[in-house]
DNA sequence: GTTGAGAATTAGTTTAGCCTAACACCCTGT
DNA sequence: ACAGGGTGTTAGGCTAAACTAATTCTCAAC
């Protein structure tokens, strides 16, 4: 592997260094800056740590810092965070399809597993998967080549009443919460319509496709990410 | 709280602890010492750090040290590295047989995923590969209770001369290293005789099935682990 | 019984990544 | 227009794990 004189090769990233990317990456998704407390409590450190870490990377141009704004990817971090994605969402996907990996678990195992694997052993697992496109939350698996699908999903709290919709995505990574999701039925692809809201915040009654009824609550509805369907399917 | 101050609850060993405890483990599987340069030979690191790194070890009761003479494993210390051969191993099977990985480079990628893997993760291979006693080298594999069979791999400088030894395994990740090694012929699979070793921890002499002879020093002699083959063979 | 080579250790430095405490900046409310 | 609160940054310190240079130990040869 050491033909890394011609091509310039990522001169590989700490561990911890790919994580600040990921938080960067998650907490600009919707457009605009990631702030240093944001990016802190994304990470569990003291914002002063990602000051100083902010120092450096953009030093080695892997974000563009606005001092006391906060930061974006340049093309070549955003690079390195879509593959940090694509090897956790192939992970938590094989865990789950090939070893038996409940689905509430593989984020924790899959966190720490991103860091230690080859490009080749994550392009293996793909294959064998099926080069899949989402991983079993329902997020999109960025391509080997570093392409993401834009989801324009909507969180089950924002539907209106009366709207059929598919469950595409859970925004979650405890285990206890996506658990209890699953226990509900309420797992990515699952059909489901809005039949009712409660007032003030309150939750969310849909039907499922076997015509039982589930009470949601906002925050768990927050997490739910839909896509709408047309009324009449 | 705090039922950790009565369980001595494992306080997580780092990369490169695990990392020293495997070496230990392999240097004394012949019985006696592990001396502090073989160690920093094996790991590829200066022998002050490996001296400041076994006073750590054996205040937190991994292994027992005897200055000047070199260090032993503590049966805790024990328990950990075949811990981590367990892990190393059952990665190298699963790797082979499930992903196609070749014979010869699972070791560098299981060099990696075991300080990362969890102990759930690996008894879940172990178990879709039913238990198996042997990795792809034909190493034994440590059971889950830390037991294992007595036919372990042993480093070239060990071997005794005139004895015919096939190569199984490089226990080496640095690239440069590597290549060295592949231009000499020496790769797993290879089968060779140790002709002559030299005093005072001087080169090994084998020679190839071509019948070419190898001087190899010490240094890359303690990361050749082989399995001897009966004379006659 | 001394001595010197080679191995091991001590001493002191470096880098990455975290911390707390103290200070600087920005913006909103009046 | 400026005062304060909250957020961001600077300053300084700590630990793990590596390094080099200097020192100490061991043991075998004379």
């Amino acid at each position: 592997m050491n033909a890394a004189l011609r091509s310039p090769e990522p001169p590989a990233l700490t561990r911890s260094v790919e994580d600040y990317l990921k938080s960067v990456f998650h907490l600009t998704s919707q457009g605009g800056f990631a702030t240093t407390s944001d990016i802190a409590a994304m990470l569990a450190i003291a914002p002063p740590s990602v000051s100083g870490m902010m120092k450096r990377l953009s030093e080695t141009g892997l974000i563009e810092h606005v001092p006391y704004r906060g930061v974006q990817l340049t093309p070549q971090g955003r690079r390195a965070a879509l593959q940090m994605i694509r090897r956790h969402r192939i992970l938590e996907s094989y865990l789950t399809s090939r070893l038996g990996f409940d689905w509430g678990d593989v984020h924790v195992e899959a966190e720490r597993l991103e860091h230690a694997v080859s490009d080749k052993l994550i392009e293996r697992m793909a294959d064998a998967l099926g080069e899949p496109r989402y991983d079993p939350h329902g997020a999109p698996i960025p391509t080997a080549a570093g392409e993401i699908e834009e989801a324009e999903l909507v969180t089950l709290a924002e539907i209106e009443v009366g709207r059929p919709v598919t469950l595409q995505e859970v925004g979650d990574e405890h285990p206890e919460r996506l658990k209890y999701l699953a226990e509900q039925g309420l797992t990515p692809g699952v059909r489901l319509t809005v039949i009712d809201r409660q007032p003030f915040n309150g939750p969310t009654i849909v039907r499922l496709a076997d015509d039982t009824t589930r009470v949601v609550g906002r925050e768990l509805a927050l997490l739910l990410f839909c896509r709408p369907r047309p009324d009449g399917a």
